[in-house]
DNA sequence: CTCCTTGTTGAATAACCGTATTATAAGTGC
DNA sequence: GCACTTATAATACGGTTATTCAACAAGGAG
């Protein structure tokens, strides 16, 4: 039939790129209505998709849900830990932690979102623990490298468990209610928790 | 017809009785599997009742989730807040928050679920804006009486801020992996926050 | 130009969703 | 014991869900 018509039907991506394009369309999803809107319909349609392109790529929508979560996670570790951090300076990790690249009220949302996946999903929950221990030591060689020829009063890993649980409440609040904490009560708190520990380490002005 | 069965085919219980069965059956089956699992068909059946119930009672079933929130919130504040703390002592409040009976697992996949409706939906984010207020002030409170007579080194609206926020990141950590904080370092955060502008207020042992 | 792999489409399906509606009966006031 | 209110049950309905599957076509290999 339609020989005339010169225009292909559809575009035909290599399976890494779409698999990159469901995911992105998926985090979009995630962010846009929590879990409730990740619905392979909704997906698809972010993504200018057809349905059965999740199933072909991921399997199941479960198994796009896991990339995603990877994906997520990814995203913050290459933000917050590696390269450009490499040197694990706690003041960098802090500044990038709650860069708005990390806090954008999108990202939050869709990290809520994974969250409430991750404690009712048991496949999921062993995926964060990888990723977890992982962001765990990084930040303890931050602590350990700012604390460099002092004596800490309280253990590396006690600092590490307080410092990375206050960053998981402020994106939770921030997430939940975004306009009640400015961007300077986030870096006060971070500095304030972590100064009576290590001294001196707030970043001066201008 | 069936004159002759004595047993009647269902109880009939006042309207704020079953309100109260169904805001119960409602928290276990966030509890159970997230807003997913917020569902007409499952909660009447975690409650044992009839599917038109939830709109009988609340209109609705988004009614019926604002009635779940209002309910759990109420049921923190008033293990946390009033009457056992009613003068606001610091101390009981960080048991208080801590204590099974607001941090079972259960309680908190709850509030994980609860949280992300509230991010997506606005006129749940203004109920959390009233009850949040309200907590708010409490903390104020107990750490304004906490430093009584001292000079603190930092603003009470600083540390009320990070003392929630910590409390929040660490239930948020206990609901994605109850295993991963014991009890014990959950106290030792809350503490190792505040003492460095507190002073000492740790309970002895025993 | 032809074959073949495989990314893609979209209809079909069965299960489930929330809500509206109707009939019923339990409890209360009289 | 009668009438009335309303909590309850049960069904029906339109919409949405995830998944399956057969047909299709894009693009590379030869």
């Amino acid at each position: 039939m339609n020989i005339e018509n010169d225009t292909p039907r559809f575009r035909r991506y290599t399976a890494r790129q779409r698999r990159e394009m469901l995911i992105e369309a998926g985090l979009t999803c995630l962010a846009r209505g929590g879990i409730t809107a990740f619905t392979v319909d909704k997906i698809c349609a972010e993504a200018s998709a057809s349905r059965g392109l999740i199933t072909h790529h991921f399997k199941s929508k479960e198994g796009l849900l896991r990339a995603v979560y990877a994906a997520a996670y990814d995203r913050m570790l290459g933000a917050a830990a590696p390269g450009r951090v490499v040197d694990a300076d706690i003041v960098e990790m802090i500044e990038a932690l709650l860069s708005d690249e990390l806090t954008g009220p999108d990202t939050l949302r869709a990290w809520l979102a994974l969250w409430g996946e991750v404690a009712n999903n048991t496949a999921l929950r062993n995926e964060h623990r990888r990723y977890y221990d992982y962001y765990h030591d990084r930040v303890i060689i931050g602590i350990r490298r700012a604390a460099a020829g002092r004596k800490l009063a309280i253990a590396e890993g006690a600092l590490a468990i307080m410092f990375i649980t206050l960053i998981d409440g402020l994106w939770l609040q921030r997430c939940i209610d975004p306009e009640r904490l400015s961007s300077q009560d986030v870096r006060d708190a971070c500095y304030n928790l972590l100064e009576p520990y290590l001294g001196p380490i707030r970043p001066q002005k201008g």
